[in-house]
RNA sequence: GGCGCGGUGGCAGAGUGGUGAUGCAGCGGAUUGCAAAUCCGUCAACGCCGGUUCGAUUCCGACCCGCGCCUCCA
């Protein structure tokens, strides 16, 4: 079977055939750099990692572009605020949403270019728009004339009608017309901008994606996604800018969005305010225990985020873990061939990792319940399976002895207690080695005595 | 107003025209100095009302409820 995907153009899932089975193409909306990310901003680095992993054990050639956009009014709005110049903003939350990234243990994309090194490349769209009458000038801005386009809305699923019956907007007395979107505008002083045929400006929201994918994957792309709150305007504008500056050429042939995360039956965002910072989960939960619980949904529904999310999350790889702890003395073996596997299978049905996980557990039971060169063979199947997700990927010991807090207990202090518990435990004065197991037990440590001594691990 | 999504056991979350995933939590047992971990077993669900059908959680229709987009947003 073969790689299926729910398109959002076509509202359907589509069996994903390639332009190029050399060579695939994947681009991913990434943050604008103003301040720290949100969970709901690590959806799709999460969703969109897993699909990289799974395309490249499928295809020898994946390109995976994530941008970092750099320019932007946020980011203007963040340094006026601040003593720090767009420049410095943007660095640092750029390097910070890499560090976050990797803690989530998302591999690098291919290709992570940024708005403002592709400057020339957006003023070129712009005048071939210009030229080709879907855009304007008009006071210093550059519009895109939406009437000029006869599917404009077709990925949205909306007439032009719809949309300004609904708007909530006012219109800039400069447009044409009530839909047109900023492709470039004009910059005062004070603003960073680039000289262009239309005066010093900069690029409007949309501009830098098209011209990033036409200059790093070309004209057509395999798949793009994001957010679904990115449908509309953003990628709607971006199939307007991109099909328009190339003649109608499809732009995107599979359009991937991934659902909202929700706190409280309410969608997280950064306007309503009710958002978990990454940076500030990670000082309570480990990278993978977000991961796991960012896939425990399929990546199409929304999630509901809470610390009973997350609490389970921990919980079930305590046991995936726990799992592997017990082989440890076994060499896993490498599967040769996952190909009928029902992990991939669940993968590749438009990454239905509910499933896959209901699968690693099976898998898991059965290994542990193997013996010889069949349980060597699981473990080979279990780790190869998980890590198409992302999981799994560390030893057992430090899963369960990484401490996530700095004023943990250090792992010599807590060897010496057990050292004392055994002694005392010799002497049969068990009052005084549940003294102890209590004492560790309320700094966050769990002993287990096994047949070969006791094991510990943090909560 | 337009367009769209969803309501599954205490919780998370798949899926299916018939034998009702999986996990977490709970309960019972094995094990343990006692625990923990592990193993075995077990309980429990498809918003409401109609229709189609031998049979509906699944298909169709109405209704109720929740959520989202309609130019800040992952």
């Amino acid at each position: 079977m073969g790689l299926q995907l729910y398109n959002t153009q076509q509202r359907s899932k589509e069996v994903f055939e390639p332009i190029d089975p050399q060579r695939i193409t994947m681009y991913v909306c990434g943050p604008t750099v103003y301040n720290r990310v949100h969970i709901g901003n690590a959806r799709p680095a999460v969703v969109f990692d897993t699909l990289f992993r799974l395309l490249k054990s499928l295809y020898p050639n994946v390109i995976y572009a994530r941008n970092i956009t750099d320019i932007d009014d946020k980011i203007i709005a963040a340094a006026a605020d601040s003593s720090e110049s767009i420049e410095a903003i943007s660095q640092r939350f750029a390097a910070a949403y890499f560090e976050d990234m990797a803690d989530l243990h998302n591999l690098t994309p291919t290709i992570q270019p940024y708005a403002t090194d592709h400057i020339e490349p957006m003023i070129s769209m712009v005048s071939r728009l210009i030229d080709q009458g879907h855009a304007y000038e008009a006071q210093g801005h550059v519009l895109f004339a939406v009437e000029s386009m006869a599917n404009y809305g077709r990925l949205s699923n909306r007439s032009l009608e719809d949309m300004l019956a609904g708007a909530r907007v006012e219109v800039a007395d400069y447009k044409r017309y009530a839909g047109d979107f900023v492709l470039w505008k004009p910059s005062s002083d004070d603003e960073p901008g680039w000289q262009s045929p239309w005066g010093r400006g900069r690029p409007g929201w949309h501009l830098e994606c098209s011209a990033m994918i036409e200059t790093h994957l070309g004209e057509t792309i395999d798949i793009h996604g994001g957010g679904r709150d990115l449908i509309f305007p953003h990628h709607e504008n971006e199939v307007a800018q991109s099909e328009c500056a190339h003649g109608g050429k499809t732009f995107v042939r599979y359009w991937l969005h991934n659902g909202y995360i929700n706190i409280d039956g309410e969608k997280m965002s950064k306007s309503l305010g009710n958002f978990k910072m990454v940076r500030d989960l990670l000082s309570h939960f480990n990278g993978e225990t977000l991961r796991f619980a960012l896939l425990s949904a399929q990546y199409r529904s929304e999630l509901t985020f809470s610390s009973d999310l997350l609490e389970q999350a921990k919980s079930v790889l305590d046991g995936l873990y726990g799992a592997l702890r017990g082989v440890s003395s076994v060499e896993a073996m490498n599967p040769d061939d996952l190909a009928e596997h029902p992990v991939y299978l669940a993968l590749l049905d438009d990454l239905n990792t509910p499933v896959a996980i209901r699968e690693l557990h099976q898998l898991a039971r059965a290994m542990t319940q193997a013996t010889g060169d069949q349980q060597a063979r699981l473990k080979g199947q279990l780790l190869a399976c998980a890590e198409l997700m992302g999981l799994l990927q560390q030893p057992p010991e430090a899963w369960f002895q990484s401490a996530v807090k700095d004023d943990a207990i250090d792992p010599e202090a807590i060897e010496a207690l057990i050292q004392a518990r055994d002694e005392a435990k010799l002497a049969k004065d068990y009052a005084r080695a549940d003294a102890i197991r209590n004492e560790l037990s309320e700094a966050g440590v769990q002993l287990e005595d096994g047949q070969n001594g006791t094991t510990w691990r943090r909560d």
